[in-house]
DNA sequence: GTCTATAGCCTGATAGAC
DNA sequence: GTCTATCAGGCTATAGAC
């Protein structure tokens, strides 16, 4: 929020472009991706179309910026797990960090749970970094892990984001839907209540 | 499968909607539901688009359609769970039949998991019965469930049906996966495990 | 660099002829 | 019952004005 421009080099070339993404999210809120044509991102920025495809030459391009600052910071998650010592510590930092994540961007989370399905927005391929879902299991599952293990891991993921962004829990403050997410998470992983 | 036409009064009118609705779950599971055009459709039977608009007035009727035999076991296991005289039963029965729902359709799960998300599609309304999503819920929470029983109700349904249908686990046979989803329901819903 | 005008091709969907 | 012809609307693409 606050897009201020501020004193870019580039000019006013951002200004267009994040309030595009601005209305985009807007609509996609409103009306799902799939049921937010360019017609109606273009008409509610006053421009044509054609317009609308100088920025982003195609329609995914306008969903992957939208989706961008959320998987920005889960990436973030991701690396900080991986430089952490003991394998304890890695998988609570994913844990509780996938939690915050998924409990800061839930409207983001909730828009994407509505026409693609977590696990194809969240956990496949990301612009640049190579499928980074896959490394959030393997930190969650270990090098010894099993089948169960496995499985308890996806289920968990899966859990957790699709629940952070139902609307059944929309109304719930952030603070108290984290520690319920998190108990999911635990009771999943197997990893004890951490001491406050 | 097996699709016997048998000796139906209805007599051949049967015959060419269940061919389309098999070369449909074949294309849908091959491309995904969004990325199978009515066009491949027809192709693929050797007619044209109107033909298959004739048998079903939208896209969408031969999605609920195919959808249609998974959706039929879930409905008639709610309705058994909902028969159980103590509230332990009820809660185990529903677990354990909707396990083997996913695990007995994971296929089919995997296809809706592609382009709409479970909650979309297993868990809302279905044709004729309303919202029966919302009745699984309310027997897995109960009558004196707080937030977290809900969160964990919502995310144990969430992580069994996403889990069940994910492409990782679609080598595994029946019986192993059930158990682990079992042991994921289980976890988040405080059961104990059955003496067998 | 930024936008308008226009067009192509595909989709789901309808109306009406055989 | 089945298909031809046709429609409005969607995304993508190019040409050219400022």
């Amino acid at each position: 929020m606050t897009a201020g421009p501020a004193t870019v080099s580039t000019g006013g070339q951002e200004d267009t472009r994040t309030r595009l993404l601005g209305t985009a999210l807007r609509l996609f809120t409103e009306h799902g991706v799939e049921g937010t044509s360019l017609q109606m991102i273009a008409d509610a920025l006053g421009v044509t179309k054609a317009a609308v495809y100088y920025h982003f030459k195609t329609k995914n391009e306008i969903a992957e910026a939208v989706a961008e600052p959320g998987l920005k910071e889960l990436n973030e998650v991701v690396e900080e797990a991986t430089r952490q010592r003991r394998r304890g510590q890695q998988v609570d930092h994913l844990l509780t960090g996938f939690v915050d994540v998924v409990v800061h961007h839930r409207a983001l989370i909730a828009l994407f749970n509505r026409d693609h399905g977590v696990l194809r927005s969240v956990t496949k391929s990301w612009a640049g970094e190579e499928n980074f879902g896959e490394r959030i299991l393997e930190i969650l599952i270990g090098p010894d892990g099993d089948v169960n293990r496995a499985v308890a891991a996806h289920a968990a993921i899966a859990g957790i984001a699709l629940t952070g962004g139902a609307p059944e829990f929309a109304e719930l403050d952030d603070d108290t839907l984290r520690e319920h997410l998190l108990d999911v998470g635990r009771k999943l992983l197997g990893r004890p209540r951490r001491v406050s």
